[in-house]
DNA sequence: TATTTTATCAATCCAAAGATTTAGAACGAA
DNA sequence: TTCGTTCTAAATCTTTGGATTGATAAAATA
């Protein structure tokens, strides 16, 4: 190879042909970037990519008939090294996050000056995560804001505050699913002070049974470490 | 008021007393920010906080007693109009993902430029969140890995798929805590009815009781509805 | 039609879970 | 020091849970 730095193979996918045009010339124009293909289906995208595996597909995702979401969530699915930059007309947090979170590497607003796309182009094609600040802004109020609400939720009257730390890690055991003897032997104590506990954490969680008390503590924030609530 | 932007009223707060004293060097000779005050300690700032009420904190979250993070959360959940701006020794995206999720409206790393924390002081002063964009990428890449993981897990080879709807219905009756007599009583069945299909449903999912069960299920897709995996 | 799956129920039987009481040792706070 | 809390433990007792076997009837499927 003699080049340097390998041109980007790019898959334009935009419903308004005229968009496409737009943005083909744009892209053409910059000239680092070798543009495979142009569609306004996301079906036959998907299908585009799995023939040409392009670097970078711009993905409208203003589409009707095919949401565009959709098809970004097929495209990584389909596990090919293939970075989905999100073009879309508005700013809506929702779409952000649901855009990110199924995996687009970027989120460019149409709006935006033709320089914000082609850096997007290039960050992502470089390996990186790429979102404009004022966006990623947004995203993060609506990522905090899911987040913030569970809080509520889990604050005003935790029982979960009234137990011991040694009740907390009985606790812990049971919300993994061990028995009296295994809890004994994992704490090194007798299984009759496990029971003792148990039912300590019983009285404090005002539950009847152990299975009661781990879906109370599950759904009141203990064992926070792997477990949480977030809206999507 | 004759200015017309006010200072930002700012605290700051880093265990090692050397870091804070530059820090407030380089916030003071900015010109356009109040130090409102410094602390060593994230207990004394929560009090210096209720007191003082500062627009932006920054915090260093690598502190030995008391965690910055825990800090954050504790801030954010007084409910006042400050906004905290994590500092932070390591661009670790586990650290990264759970000061944002905490609350934290910026997160910017000691060794970054001093424009940068300025910058970042600014932006969030004026209700943004800000994330420089190396980190930015970082906290993405952890972001869509979560969701992955997630749907891998999901998918295959969820022994769910196995059980009859009639045990979907029990194991939905076990996931909210009923006893045998319970489930019989909702679904006009008799007990030992019950007890088979409860036995049926452990074999089916490989378990030795009814905890294990509820477990494997809330873990494994079964009641979406309110649950999802993010790992944090 | 024959066969399999599913849903129902009963009778055991043993193991495990849960309730209750009592009590000693360690520790920190008043 | 005294008092309260926590952690530990045992004894006892009742209830619930779980395993196993066997059986019937309806429904789906081959």
């Amino acid at each position: 190879m003699r080049e340097f730095k390998r041109k980007s193979r790019v898959l334009l996918v935009d419903d308004n042909s005229d968009h496409l045009r737009g943005i083909k010339e744009l892209v053409t124009l910059e000239g680092c970037y070798d543009v495979v293909g142009t569609t306004t289906s996301a079906n036959v995208a998907i299908n585009l990519i799995k023939k040409y595996r392009p670097d970078i597909v711009l993905m409208d995702i203003n589409m009707p008939e095919k949401d565009g979401l959709q098809a970004i969530q097929e495209i990584e699915r389909l596990g090919l090294d293939t970075r989905v930059i999100a073009l879309s007309g508005y700013d809506d947090a929702d779409l952000i996050f649901r855009a990110m979170k199924l995996g687009a590497k970027g989120y460019v607003l149409k709006t935006m000056a033709s320089a914000q796309l082609i850096y997007a182009i290039d960050e992502v094609a470089a390996g990186k995560v790429y979102l404009p600040s004022a966006l990623t802004s947004r995203f993060f109020e609506y990522f905090q804001r899911s987040f913030k609400e569970e809080a509520v939720v889990s604050d005003e009257e935790n029982l979960l505050t009234y137990l011991t730390s040694r009740e907390e890690e009985v606790l812990e055991l049971l919300t993994q699913g061990n028995n009296y003897k295994g809890i004994a032997g994992k704490l090194f104590i007798s299984e009759t002070t496990v029971k003792t506990h148990v039912n300590n954490i019983f009285q404090k969680l005002q539950v009847n049974d152990r299975t009661q008390a781990v879906l109370y503590a599950l759904n009141n924030g203990f064992g926070n470490r792997k477990r949480s609530k977030v809206a999507v």
